[in-house]
DNA sequence: TGGAGTCTCCAAGTTACGTCA
DNA sequence: GCTGACGTAACTTGGAGACTC
């Protein structure tokens, strides 16, 4: 669902701190996908470029915080000494000095898993339990784990204590970190989400659900936006055919009371009886064609009275007609389209 | 070279938990 | 303390691209 509304400035014109950009899937990706060793990851045999249905999707949302991607290893180690010691998201297993431990596992997870280094993925030394090797983080072809990617999480909850699906959430600092990544990067290609959940102490699973999450939440309020502004653009609509009716009916009101004005030319005025609307046809309607034959082909009065105006002076009733201060041309005003068969 | 199978990723939708008024 | 609304982490499903055989 795209209404396809661009709202803003175009992603090339818009600052990268300020513009979120989605659906880039093509190019985006591709750009990311093009980074060198790309492919020597476990899981870099991968997708490329997949074109996304969707077109630019563009808010704007958190001022930057400051925090640089990748970010500098002074701020990832201030960062992850803030989050370490409140980690909500460790497992119960995982004691301090698996957490101490947690960059080794992090890297077996990284290098090893598509080899099988860690024999059991599960032990890990204290480190994530299952699903942090479970899920994608088996080798692309030798993982051999089949189905085991999607189940990883769910095992990793029971692994929890038997508690299906323990909602955990993000510190502050996470988030934070999370945004700006998120800044730079809407979608993330493995590299970065490893690199991610390395420094933010998550497990890459989670990275890669809060991306996917964000990216919902953006695409939603960015609907939202659009939105606004459709009902915005219906209501300046109605306001103007509110008032072109009204036109309309001033127009009419002054053909009742100056007949005069019925000898006028089909161009002027013609309107669907059934959709009124008006219409710019110069062909003469027959509406208006049938009385100004019957008031042309009429004897004149032999009392001297006013005659129809002959058709000479038409012009000068015409402009009498859109001199009225009661309206302005209808050709100044945008117009309806007529309806070609009505 | 084309097709089947597999893997991975993502979007969309849903579920369920945590927080707050 | 209870409850409903809300935000959001986590999950499910289906589709699509890339790769291998």
């Amino acid at each position: 669902m795209e209404l396809g509304l661009s709202l803003g400035e175009t992603m090339a014109d818009a600052g990268r701190d300020l513009v979120l950009g989605l659906g880039m899937g093509a190019g985006a990706r591709r750009d990311e996908e093009a980074e060198p060793g790309r492919r020597e990851l476990e899981f870099g045999a991968g997708r490329c470029g997949r074109p996304s249905p969707e077109p630019a999707v563009r808010l704007t949302l958190l001022p930057a915080l400051g925090l640089p991607w990748p970010p500098p290893s002074g701020a990832t180690r201030h960062l992850e000494a803030s989050t370490r010691g409140f980690d909500v998201n460790r497992a119960p297993s995982m004691s301090a000095a698996g957490a101490a431990a947690e960059d080794d596992d992090e890297q077996d997870d990284a290098g090893a898993a598509g080899a099988g280094a860690s024999s059991s993925p599960n032990n890990s030394a204290g480190s994530f339990p299952t699903d942090f090797s479970a899920h994608g983080q088996a080798g692309p072809r030798g993982g051999g784990g089949s189905g085991a990617d999607r189940a990883g999480s769910r095992a990793s909850d029971e692994d929890d204590g038997g508690s299906a699906r323990k909602k955990l959430r993000l510190s502050k600092e996470q988030s934070a970190f999370l945004e700006e990544s998120f800044k730079e990067h809407a979608t993330l290609n493995p590299k970065q989400k490893l690199a991610l959940a390395k420094q933010l102490n998550l497990r890459p699973r989670q990275v890669e659900v809060w991306f996917q999450n964000r990216r919902a939440r953006t695409k939603l309020k960015q609907t939202e936006v659009d939105c606004e502004y459709l009902k915005r653009c219906c209501e300046t609509l109605t306001e103007e055919n509110r008032r072109l009716q009204k036109e309309l009916a001033e127009l009419r009101a002054l053909k009742t009371v100056h007949p005069f004005y019925m000898h006028l030319p089909a161009t002027t005025l013609s309107m669907c009886p059934s959709c009124e609307r008006v219409a710019s046809s110069s062909a003469p309607a027959p509406a208006a064609a049938a009385p100004a034959q019957a008031a042309s082909s009429s004897p004149a009065p032999a009392g001297g009275g006013i005659a129809a105006a002959p058709p000479e002076q038409r012009p000068s009733s015409f402009s009498a007609l859109f001199s009225s201060p009661l309206s302005r041309p209808l050709a100044a005003q945008p117009q309806p389209q007529a309806p070609a068969s009505s």
